[in-house]
Order: structure tokens, then sequence, then C-alpha cells
DNA sequence: ACAGCAAGGATGTCCTAACT
DNA sequence: AGTTAGGACATCCTTGCTGT
């Protein structure tokens, strides 16, 4: 190779993991220009950034099997603290403590049929396609969230498959061709059906921002106090039921949970149509801009 | 056309296990 | 204990895509 290889000082780490968090990742022109890393950063260029970022994040998240010999080792050496959750990604520290933090706190993913599952038993039977929709929900950037940071998000809470940044570009160009996902400038924001069919899957109406051409984004944790506080009460109802009124309000549960889906579907649809019309709104003003930029120009080749 | 970025290949470095 | 082979990781380099 040609330039020798510049090992990454923790202070260079530090740099950047503090430039990602003020700029983002993907902004690695900016972080080197910004007076407070440039100094420290000098000597990297914005692809040694990007290299590392990646690297720190499979660090972080993704275990080689350098590290598992090195984990397999320990374990045989002593035991685990298990009731911890695991750290941020990616991790700078080679804190002995905090790997095994992370490894205890993984969620398994598994691939079964091409499709990519959660291995835990509470969310046995999830799909790539919903967590890549939980991503980008939860990471809330308003101009969609790029692959980099869907990866992240999902590998800092599951265990993925060692190809598993192939398996997510496939399956996001997917979802962009069939149209739930909307791809601008490298970054994935959800479609409004995509929405409303994740949210039908949850059984749980969303709250509608109108009729808005930017995407409708469902607050997770709104959906998870609503179905929690939901279950709770119908649980507790339920305990004073007799078997005759529990199965009379199942099928009222059921024959609602119809409805809501019917609504859901309606809503999408409208949204669907608010978009439409957003569209042709804006090439309508587009038109009547060119067309008064036209005439401006004409009064003044006219009237001097 | 140019700049910036992501993706992936190429290659040096490090680590571990096996062997002597 | 020293050496070596193989694998994994870290970094550099190239290419192609996208936005301006």
């Amino acid at each position: 190779m040609g330039a020798p290889k510049q090992k990454w000082t923790s202070e260079e780490e530090a740099a950047l993991k503090a430039g990602v968090v003020k700029h983002g990742s993907g902004k690695w022109r900016t972080i080197l220009k910004d007076p407070e890393y440039s100094s420290i950063l000098s000597l990297r260029s914005n692809v040694d950034l990007k290299d590392k970022w990646r690297n720190m994040s499979v660090t972080a998240n993704g275990w080689g099997s350098r590290e598992k010999a090195r984990m397999a080792l320990r374990r045989s050496q002593h035991t685990y603290r298990s009731d911890e959750e695991s750290s941020e990604c990616p991790d700078l520290d080679s804190d002995e403590e905090e790997e095994e933090e992370e490894i205890v706190g993984a969620k398994p993913l598994t691939i079964s049929n091409g499709m990519l599952q959660i291995a835990s038993p509470k969310q046995s039977g999830s799909r790539l396609e919903n967590l890549i929709i939980e991503a980008i929900t939860s990471l809330k950037e308003p101009s969609g969230s790029n692959k980099t940071n869907i990866a992240m998000y999902i590998e800092d809470q599951y265990n993925t498959p060692p190809n598993f940044k192939r398996i997510l570009s496939a399956k996001l160009k997917g979802l962009a061709t069939n149209g739930k996902l909307i791809k601008v400038n490298r970054k994935y924001r959800i479609a409004p059906s995509a929405i409303f069919s994740q949210v039908r899957r949850n059984s749980v109406m969303p709250v509608l921002e109108g009729r808005h051409k930017e995407p409708v984004r469902v607050e997770k944790d709104d959906i998870r106090n609503l179905m929690k506080s939901q279950i709770d009460a119908e649980l507790a109802k339920m305990r004073t039921m007799s078997v005759q009124e529990a199965a009379a309000a199942a099928a009222r549960a059921v024959a609602e949970a119809e409805a809501a889906m019917a609504e859901a579907e309606e809503a999408a649809k409208e949204a669907e149509a608010a978009e439409a019309d957003a569209d042709a709104a804006q090439a309508f003003a587009e038109a009547a801009m060119t067309t008064l930029k036209n005439r401006y120009t004409t009064n003044l080749m006219v009237h001097g």
C-alpha cells in the first residue's frame, strides 16, 4: 500500500464521535471543517472518518470471531452479570465491562425463509421490514434516515447476522421500489401507506397530522403506552367477567379491531390522495410562478 | 464539471492456536 | 519459549453515484 497506516488515537476517536453527535453521520467534511475537531483530525480525510465510523459501528455491534474467541476465553474464566442494558453505538471504549454488557444485552436475530426474525420470545416473528420502520420512526430524523443509521439502530437493538448490511441494503431497495419507503438523498422516509399497515398490525389508530405532504410520524412510545394501558384495562375487566361475558367481550374487541383496520385503510387512501393533491398543487404553483416571471420579464422588456 | 459521499476491494497489522 | 500459519481487523485506495 502507498501510505503507511496511521492508527487512530483515542483523542481522534473521541473527536469523531463528538463530531458525529454534533453534525450527524455522513457530514464528514463538516466535521473536518469544524474548528473544534479540525486540529485533532487534521491528518484524516473525510473518507478516513467514514471508514473509522464504519469500523467503530462494526466493533460495537457485530462481534467478529476475535472478540468471540476472547469472550469465550473470559467466559470460561468468570461468570457474567446479566442485568445491564447494552451501551450506545458505536462504542469507543475498549473497557471490558462494557463489552460484557453488550453481549448480554444483545437480542439475537435469526434468518428464516429469507426473513430476518428476532429470536427473543417477546418479539418473535417480527420481520426486517418492521425493524426498518421502527428504526426510522425512532430515529426521528427530519429528512429521513440513511442506511448507516438504520443499520446502527437495528444492530444496537438486536444481535444481527454477519451479512446483515447486505440484507438490509436489499430490503431497503425493495421497500423503496414497492413504495413502502420514500428514498430522498440516500435517506429513507416511511411512506404513509406503510405507516398505516404497521399501525394496523398493532391495532392502534395513529394521530393524523392533517393533510400534510410530509409523511405522518407515529410516536412509538405513544403507541406502546396506549397499547399497554388498553391491555391493562381490558385484563382488569376480564378478571371480573364470567366465561360467556369474556367471550362476548372478545367478539366485540375483534369487531372493533376490524372496524379500526377498515378505518386505517381508508385513512391511508386519504393520505395518499392528499399527497397527490399536494404534488398537483405544487406543480400548479410552480407553473403559476413561471407564468408570472415570464409576464414580469415581458413587461420589463416592453416598458423598460 | 466538480465535489462529496458510500460502497467495496486491496493490503498491512494484529491476534490466536498449533507446532516444534 | 519461539516460530509460523491462518484468520480477522483496520486502514488505504478506487470506483460509481448523487447533488450542485
